[in-house]
DNA sequence: GATAACTATTTACAGTGTACGGGGTTGTTG
DNA sequence: CAACAACCCCGTACACTGTAAATAGTTATC
């Protein structure tokens, strides 16, 4: 099973765990393991060596059952990531930072650094995600937080809206290629200096002169700071983003027109 | 194998293959199959039936070969994926508009759109892209297109380096999420308005106060173009990130200064 | 004709998710 | 008390995956 999504359980059983529905069980024996300790195997699993290294069958074996027993409390892998994914999610502005209107580009900053620190602890939620949210406390939580982040400024719940998920959206495109730096280094068993190293020769055949504006500035680029530069990319972007918005906000703010 | 990310197979041989410096076998008898044809063959699976369709056996059997026989003309699947994305990579910018430096925010917008269309045309490119990118003919051909959007506008190549970075990594984090509806919707039967039906009555008995804001914006959001809007969402990011790049092209350009 | 270079194929192994069916444990009910 | 229902656990099995290893067949060169 490699598309591994979220999204794909059973949206209501899915529901059931993610906020604790499940009634307690009057009969039967006791549970060796419980559905929070599987998750938290999981999600210790992915993030020490990746996505595919959870299966169900090894972390049952984790929690000390047998490989089937797992699905005597999750009932499938899909489950079990959207209840990763949620599970996670509660690391997202963890302290609940109190947002005031006037600072709303430091909030904004302070949303997309904690969304990125996010990312790149655990990188696997990265192809994971989809449009469809994994509707669990987490999640609705670290997005709560992050709407506040914009309150008060005069804008509609839609620009609210909007606003917020351009950041995000920028955050997830800038963040995909940091968080799998380390992912790429360990299956290829190369930094990426050493992959340039072994690249570089046969490139020096190529005939560049079909991309000519590619050739120049990728040699600009490599120049200064080497194969590429994420974090700083990541500030660039981030500050543009933000201008842009100013533009927006202040022109939709009702006390202060900007001209 | 679940962890189908680009840049894992041996660089130099995925080199030769993408550029064709594969020198001619001068004995042995001809091959039943061509590199272009498996290659071919694979894309048009995912296409149809997503990524975790493909497979070295699949592949092999639609060429008519057996599935060890792909093995003598691709080393592995990680190098299958490398050509792959080159290859759909063609697709992008194929016209060659021709970009005038004074239009640069139609040109952007251009560029844009078009990598846009090329994501939602191959989803499966978009959990595949790491920041080692695909050295091949097809992704240089595009990245040197798209860089000539924004020559001679008085931007350093450094600038111009981290400008269409910024571009495309809100392109594909914004698009991610439209990408993968479809797909989303093949694998669980389900439309999004069908997930959302079945969702809602669980939603209505979970207590909300503790997401006042969030509460609030997605109900308005929800009400005014239903689950998600990802067009509407795309167009209204990116002209808020092209607000932010005029801010910090009009300030560097050297024949307009801007106040 | 021998040999080297090349393609194609068969078999096999260690994984994966999970359907199915049976066995053991517990609390409730007659 | 016995019977039963509810529940947890587990062994077996199936159809997949990528690919290592060994073998057989085909072609051009010496």
């Amino acid at each position: 099973m490699s598309d591994e999504i979220s999204g794909r359980g059973d949206p209501l059983k899915s529901l059931q765990l993610l906020w604790g529905r499940t009634e307690a069980p009057k009969r039967g024996p006791k549970a060796k393991a419980s559905v929070a300790e599987l998750v938290s195997v999981a999600v210790a699993i992915a993030d020490a060596e990746g996505l595919e290294a959870v299966s169900t069958r090894r972390v049952a074996e984790a929690v000390g059952i047998s490989p089937m027993s797992f699905y005597t409390h999750i009932p499938g892998k899909a489950e079990l990531l959207d209840l990763m994914m949620d599970a996670v999610s509660g690391e997202i502005l963890k302290d609940r930072p109190v947002f005031k209107p006037a600072d709303w580009r430091a909030n904004l900053t302070r949303v997309a650094t904690d969304y990125r620190d996010f990312y790149l602890a655990h990188p696997w939620v990265i192809p994971l995600a989809t449009h469809r949210t994994v509707l669990g406390p987490n999640t609705f939580r670290s997005a709560d937080i992050a709407l506040s982040a914009i309150e008060g400024l005069g804008l509609t719940d839609l620009d609210m809206d909007r606003t917020l998920t351009l950041v995000l959206d920028y955050v997830h495109g800038a963040v995909r290629n940091a968080a799998r730096e380390k992912r790429v280094k360990d299956l290829t068993g190369m930094t990426d200096e050493e992959w340039w190293y072994r690249v570089a020769p046969f490139l020096e055949t190529v005939d560049f002169t079909p991309y000519p504006v590619l050739s120049r500035v990728g040699k600009a680029a490599g120049e200064t700071y080497g194969a590429h530069d994420p974090k700083g990319a990541f500030a660039f972007g981030l500050e543009r983003v933000l201008d842009g918005l100013a533009a927006f906000i202040d022109g939709k703010a009702p006390g202060k027109p900007r001209r």
